[in-house]
DNA sequence: CGGAATGTTGATATGCCTCAACTAAAGTGG
DNA sequence: CCACTTTAGTTGAGGCATATCAACATTCCG
């Protein structure tokens, strides 16, 4: 599948586009790039000059701290366009780094503002997609701010989960998630103990684990009520089949 | 000062408008509507056909848990666009109230479309506006997630105050923010006796106070530094005189 | 095969939550 | 205008969840 297959099958999940707006988007040219496991994409502080679709492999944002640790904000995964949010920024307040191997389809923005100014519904479009991604946000805060320990690390792979379904990327009721214990815990807030005692407890539940490099879930309902989960805020379509 | 020279005013801070841009801002109708301390203007849940900009007054962002609580997820000070998440969005994930007593000036949503199909510099300014608000989120998530109380606490204020003023909302190194203990708690993630003991230490500290609803800085470098502040997040020129 | 990274477990410490009592301030009605 | 009620703020005691630290097991990888 093209790189630009993957982004239009994504943004017609919530958006209308018409076969000018396809072909507009078919149209852009985009830059290849591999990234090794944990290499950055961009850095805090860069100016971005283009933007970045995710094709294969996981992808996260965080922000590095004032001790030098990190706060993983979001995944992404094929199909997501995580840094669409520098696209009208000047600097860059966050960096963007490949969890595994992943590769990425570059765009510059010049070319991605030109073709929303001849085709709005395109800018729309991705303009829904960074707003979605802005609900993601607001979530994090909440599960991350009110959420018990337990209840938060569910609230997590109910929602990678979620998505990977919506992105096809369920198989045998598993997909990717290669996390380290010490990555969930930054990203969650907690540390890397907490996060091993947790999902033991969820192992043991029989609703859900975390086994080489991928998110099994046994047990999507039973997953979803532990973590007080609803997929609203996510703005698909798409359910996974229970 | 009309509620479009606000918003102009506004967008001005991060983005070049010429003036058919202005024009076009300046034509659009708007209803007003004034709302009663916590009151809602809008709700988890609804379809929005408008966006709101916050006139006078204090409006905020936030989620209803399962257990009945509430979590905020932003403050939004005059000339901010707190509904613009919902531009392109079918249904509300999160609801928007009034702090204290607050003004809004509602655009419906057609127009706003309308407007940015025919200038979309004017839409690429509203879309950054709303790319700033997920900074703030992402800032939020890193806040509530990864400092220790006292500097969780510090850098809501610092954040406060750098945007208050940037709005022109600084008097005497003071601006508005009539938040109770309890909503400052159900911001921050913490309960209101840690709020209130943290809250007197920073005073004991003589870094910054709340009273009568005003946030006092008296020590905007000192309140910085507790709260490991770093305002890039805010993609704001303006800084604070010190 | 050796070393590094990751995962697991226990012991201890501590920050924060919960609950409860109390004070202070603000709003309300007679 | 005062008495009453309600709401917000303050303080203390106790307990629990989570952080921290340390040891050890396991897996991964060169």
């Amino acid at each position: 599948m093209k790189p630009s297959d993957i982004l239009i099958k994504k943004l017609k999940h919530h958006s209308q586009l018409d076969s000018a707006d396809v072909a507009a988007i078919r149209s852009l040219e985009c830059r290849f790039r591999e990234l090794q496991p944990g290499e950055d994409f961009i850095r805090q502080g860069d100016k971005p000059t283009e933007s970045a679709i995710v094709v294969e492999g996981m992808v996260a944002r965080y922000h590095t701290l004032a001790n030098g640790g990190r706060q993983y904000i979001s995944l992404h995964l094929s199909g997501d366009w995580p840094d669409a949010q520098g696209l009208f920024l000047e600097e860059m307040d966050h960096s963007v780094c490949a969890v595994n191997t992943a590769s990425l389809c570059a765009i510059p923005h010049k070319d991605l503002i030109c073709t929303f100014r001849a085709r709005p519904n395109v800018g729309f479009a991705v303009w829904r997609e960074t707003l979605i991604d802005a609900s993601i946000f607001r979530e994090a805060v909440t599960n991350n701010s009110s959420r018990a320990g337990m209840t938060r690390l569910a609230h997590f792979f109910s929602e990678i989960y979620f998505r990977s379904n919506a992105n096809g990327l369920v198989e045998k009721s598993s997909c990717p998630l290669p996390l380290s214990q010490m990555q969930l815990g930054e990203t969650l807030g907690m540390s890397i103990a907490t996060v091993n005692r947790h999902l033991q407890k969820l192992r043991r539940s029989r609703a859900a684990d975390l086994r080489n490099g991928r998110l099994v879930v046994a047990n999507f309902p039973k997953l979803s009520s532990i973590a007080d989960f609803d997929p609203k805020y996510l703005h698909l379509q798409v359910q996974p089949k229970v």
